[in-house]
RNA sequence: GCCAGAGUAGCUCAGUGGUAGAGCAGAGGACUCAUAAGCCUUUGGUCGGCAGUUCAAAUCUGCCCUCUGGCACCA
């Protein structure tokens, strides 16, 4: 049976992760895990895009050999995966040689098919900068300074017919509205579209770039960029081979809104079709992060380190916040401050204080267990009800993406919670000589633990190691599936032993 | 210039025809099991501007203003 199979894009290896590269990964592993939670078999891939230009100048200028610069990057965006609680299943560098062999086969297969030929590039070249240069790159129609001597050059290069297959993309968008999520973005590629595609240049002359895959037809030239780079949603899942129809066509490629248009939109939907291979079955377009109100660039110096906030605040806070704070599909914007009142206000005191709270007050019973609920009055009504409405909407939010809006709603929920005890107050309850009292509070320490368990299967794809602390600290494992775990079952966990206390959102002095 | 997105309380944002919402921040209060937490009450908005459609518009239409992004081979 085909898998649910979903792909960040690859990351190129020129630099350290920042927090996009970081947000682009949590919100495709949430997803991922929502997936699996719902009962689908998922396999989620993610990756790095090793060859090129910039790799090989940046590598040169620290004295090393390309893929010892490689390994290295790729080092750090795999402890990035691990260290956000990733749950890739596969992680794809393109100098592998899996990668290579099914670009090259590809390659052979388009040109055998005369998709792709031979024809003159002509360009202007900056040899100081080793690049071909655009007209947009003039500034007030001069080349500036920093290009150096600009000539123009003609020199042989291969090109990839993609003219011919335009109309054929633009018929498949528009009988596909649904291919492109958020739906405007795919309005921005029909846009696109209106004006005629040229070809796509698919080589370099090896004598000026040597660090790519070599065309199979043409060892004098190694493949450029895009053939290069999106092949690796395919390469990673056996193209070519019999497990692949298992997982193509993808269902998801997850990228960001810089690389929709032209590459995801409009690059490898073309180049799969004319190898005769399906298209993924849509694209999920992500805003940016700006950070406290301006884009996020090297220039600026405002480029913010995952690692840094992971150690901060942990990596499941960093989650949630990545998850409740952006729309996807816009951009967000990134501060310290707000994501301190994030893991201060929500995480801290509305949810891990709760859970405290009722770890403190089961800890004075004598055997420490979760009590039987053996009444159900108004107060009570009103939460089971309030949860009733509450996960429906939760999951509704969580498949159409709209992620942010499902934590809003579980948190009115979990603040709830926190009323509904104040309201029947167990800790006075339990001095009464009553023994209603008494009922009304054994009844409350279970009203709590109940939405203290819901609440973590609905957080469990978004915080997956705090979901699991909360499951132990009431004496249960973590979830592998929703299905039998969010229906209110109000006495789900009575006579489990609690555990000690636990802070799950330590405070953080700033 | 063209296209798209955004413009709602001090801040971050929900809200696509029916008497303006949440969280945070601010103010007041009662409580005290808990991470000086939680709870209750409360201040605060001409919903970018103007015009139109409608019994009724933040929500639909037109024009305008501001911000952001894209406009091709650059990851």
């Amino acid at each position: 049976m085909k898998q649910f199979y979903i792909t960040t894009a690859i990351d190129y290896a020129n630099g350290s992760p920042h927090i996009g590269h970081a947000y682009e990964k949590v919100l495709t592993d949430v997803i991922a895990r929502h997936r699996r939670l719902s009962g689908d078999s998922t396999y989620f891939l993610t990756g790095l895009d090793e060859h090129g230009q910039k790799v090989q100048q940046t590598a040169r200028k620290e004295g090393v050999e390309p893929i010892d610069y490689c390994d290295q990057i790729a080092e750090k965006f795999q402890r990035l995966c691990s260290t956000l609680l990733i749950s890739n299943d596969d992680f794809i560098r393109t100098t592998q040689s899996r990668h290579k062999d099914v670009v090259r086969k590809i390659l052979q297969d388009l040109f055998d098919k005369g998709e792709i030929y031979k024809a003159d590039y002509q360009g202007f070249y900056s040899k100081r900068q080793e690049q071909f240069l655009q007209e947009k790159d003039k500034v007030n129609g001069e080349w500036p300074e920093i290009f150096g001597e600009v000539e123009e050059v003609s020199e042989p290069a291969y090109f990839f017919k993609l003219n011919q297959y335009q109309d054929w993309l633009i018929k498949h968008l528009k009988e596909s509205d649904d291919f492109i999520f958020p739906r405007f973005r795919q309005k921005q590629v029909l846009e696109f579209l209106k004006e005629p595609l040229n070809d796509l240049c698919i080589s370099r002359p090896k004598e000026r770039l040597e660090w790519g895959i070599p065309l199979p037809f043409d060892e004098d030239f190694v493949c450029y960029v895009w053939f290069d780079a999106l092949t690796n949603y395919i390469s990673a899942v056996g193209y070519g081979t019999e497990g692949f129809a298992d997982k193509w066509p993808a269902d998801f490629h997850v990228i960001g809104k810089d690389i929709l248009v032209p590459p995801h939109a409009v690059y490898w939907p073309i180049m799969l079709h004319a190898a005769g291979i399906p298209l993924p079955k849509s694209l999920l377009v992500h805003g940016w992060w700006n950070i406290s109100g301006e884009k996020m660039s090297k220039t600026l110096g405002n480029v913010v380190d995952p690692f840094v906030l992971a150690e901060q605040v942990g990596p499941d806070a960093l989650r949630y916040f990545f998850i409740r704070e952006m729309n996807v599909g816009q951009d967000s914007d990134f501060s310290a401050d707000l994501l301190l009142s994030r893991y201060k206000d929500d995480l801290g005191n509305d949810f891990g204080n709760q859970l405290n709270r009722l770890l403190s007050l089961g800890g004075k019973l004598p055997n420490k267990q979760i009590p039987q609920a053996t009444i159900e009055e108004q107060p009570e009504k009103d939460v089971r009800e309030l949860w009733e409405k509450t996960y429906p909407q939760v999951i509704e939010y969580y498949n159409g993406f709209l992620f942010h809006r499902g934590l809003e709603t579980l948190w009115a929920f979990i603040r709830k919670g926190n009323a509904y005890l104040e309201i029947r107050q167990p800790w006075k309850l339990a001095k009464s000589e009553d023994p209603a009292d008494q009922e009304r509070a054994r009844t409350a320490l279970a009203y709590t633990a109940e939405i203290l368990r819901l609440a973590s299967v609905l957080l469990t794809p978004v915080m997956p190691e705090i979901s699991k602390r909360v499951f132990a600290a009431m004496g249960a494992d973590s979830i592998t599936n929703y299905e039998g775990n969010l229906e209110w079952d109000i006495n789900r966990f009575a006579g489990n032993v609690l555990g000690e206390r636990t802070i799950l959102f330590p405070r953080i002095e700033n």
